[in-house]
RNA sequence: CGGGGUGUGGCGCAGCUUGGUAGCGCGUCCGCUUUGGGAGCGGAAGGCCGUCGGUUCGAAUCCGGCCACCCCGACCA
């Protein structure tokens, strides 16, 4: 007799199927104020595997990391008008201090382009100090009215990247060599992740922004998730805070700038992309754990042999993990480990002693089969890539045969139900978008016919990509 | 903001109609037996029943106020 699922299956009710998730998989819990949570280790370590490979990119990128307060003065927000009133809806903000009335209340910030402007432009005085590019790790709050852990919080933690440059081609090429080298790359590369690379349209676009690029991923139920987006700010910015330069012609000029970001909300994004019914599934490349090393039962001679090969397997370079805790049933750990998404378990008993093998169990396949323990080191390296190029063929599978080509907006919400439409954008227009809007459904993005970033929103042959979103 | 619903050990719930001061499952702890896919048996701990007030000899239960949370709609990313 089967024994009841470990999760609500997706099939069943895919927002359960989420949460169970989060809590069995031991990722987060949520915090005692409404939308905030509380990163537990295993998650926080899929976290920081993530800030590790993207601090990377971003560096060769160029740019540098610095930290702005947490705090800003309201006033700051007021200066751009379309930044302001953007965020005001979900702006927390501290009105006491010290027991007193604040002369001027602070807001928490919800993002920093006021902030690092302000700096900005005492920093910026000459072309030769240009283009300034500056990244910062941080925590963000926006008073979320839905919040759901990891996708929507009220506090999350994200890194910002934030620019300025002489010109406005230096800008926009940045801006998109952020969007491709870091994120699409590090999506593609290390989270296994397939996502569309598109332009967001007006209605979509950054508060205070004049052109956003975003990264769309479909879902395991057909919803779309925004994984990162990265801005052209044009002037907007650098004339409300003055941030100017003195060129080689000894014109005063004001800066040309980009801010980019991406957030906790890819934990989401993975587990809704590569998770099953059996739990998460993590990339080999992200997973802080790639191989569990299970003693199957308690026999000295097991639990000797389990730590042997822990060791050797780490010292092969792999992130191993050894569980020998032979108090608790084999089956429950399996289990647990399974949840956890682990790639490879190396499970170890009396018989496979004998033997000389052990079993080698692999997440992301499924599957088992006795291999002979001395060949571990050498094989895992390519079982754990060939499970990397698994989920990202399977993520690019699932969005191609749920993409549709559709001509109406009947059609379109209609594919939106399980999937995504692609529909041309000059068919849809801003007044089809709202009228999308009306039945839940967005335009994600616009993207050239050969899945390319449009220079412009009304470049011929522009496709939009519609789905529900999350 | 409109409509509906729910607040009971850590989690999920029953009990409320027909008042007599709390129970189940999971989890936790101890013991023994177990360990090749969420172990079994025995024992134990753990609850100002959201909150304030009212009715009553007596309130988780009936009545009223307040608070919080959830769902649908609206609004907003």
């Amino acid at each position: 007799m089967a024994k009841a699922p470990v999760l609500t299956p997706q099939a069943d009710d895919f927002p359960r199927w989420y949460q169970d998730l989060i809590n069995k998989a031991e990722l987060a819990d949520n915090g005692p104020v409404r939308g905030t949570m509380v990163i537990r280790p295993y998650g926080y370590g899929l976290w920081e595997r993530m800030q590790q490979e993207m601090d990377v990119r971003i560096k060769q990128a160029g740019a540098q990391n610095a930290y702005f307060p947490l705090f800003i003065p309201q006033s700051f927000l007021t200066r751009e008008a379309e930044h302001v009133e953007g965020f005001a809806p979900e702006l927390a903000v501290v009105t006491h201090g010290g027991g007193k009335d604040l002369e001027e209340p602070v807001v928490v910030r919800p993002t920093s382009e006021t902030i690092i402007n302000e700096y900005f432009s005492k920093w910026v005085q000459s072309y030769r100090d240009l283009p300034l590019l500056i990244n910062q790790w941080a925590n963000v709050v926006r008073w979320e009215m839905r919040p759901r852990i990891f996708l929507r919080t009220t506090e999350f933690l994200w890194q910002e990247g934030h620019t300025a440059h002489a010109t406005y081609e230096d800008a926009r090429d940045y801006a998109a060599r952020i969007h491709r080298d870091v994120y699409a790359d590090f999506m593609a590369e290390v989270l296994g992740m397939d996502v569309v690379l598109g332009r967001k349209t007006a209605k979509e676009r950054f508060a205070g922004a004049i052109n956003t690029l975003t990264l769309e991923g479909m879902m395991g139920d057909g919803k779309a998730l925004q994984l990162g987006t990265s801005h052209e700010l044009g002037q907007n910015f650098a004339k409300a805070f003055h941030t100017q330069y003195l060129s080689a012609d000894g014109e005063q000029e004001h800066v040309w700038q980009t801010s980019w970001g991406s957030s906790t909300r890819m934990v989401g994004g993975l587990i809704m992309m590569h998770g099953d019914d059996n739990g998460l599934r993590v990339p080999p490349r992200l997973a802080h754990v790639q191989v569990v090393v299970l003693a199957i039962k308690g026999d000295d001679e097991v639990v000797a042999k389990v730590r042997e090969v822990g060791e050797k397997l780490t010292a092969a370079g792999l992130r191993v993990v050894v569980d020998d805790r032979t108090d608790t049933p084999f089956g429950r750990r399996a289990v647990d480990w399974e949840l956890k998404g682990v790639p490879v378990r190396i499970e170890i008993g009396p018989r496979d002693l004998e033997a000389g093998t052990a079993m080698l169990a692999r997440r992301i396949p499924g599957g088992k089969t006795p291999v002979a323990i001395d060949s571990l080191a050498a094989l895992l390296p390519t079982v754990l890539e060939e499970d990397q190029a698994q989920l990202l063929r399977e993520s690019r599978e699932r969005r191609e045969s749920r993409t549709v080509d559709v001509a109406t907006i009947e059609e379109a919400v209609e594919a939106a139900a399980t999937g995504w439409a692609r529909i041309p954008w000059a068919d849809l227009g801003p007044v089809g978008e709202e009228e999308l809007a009306q039945q839940g459904v967005s335009v994600r993005c616009l993207v050239t016919k050969d899945g390319g970033v449009p220079d412009s929103d009304d470049a011929p042959g522009t496709l939009a990509i519609v789905a529900r979103a999350y």
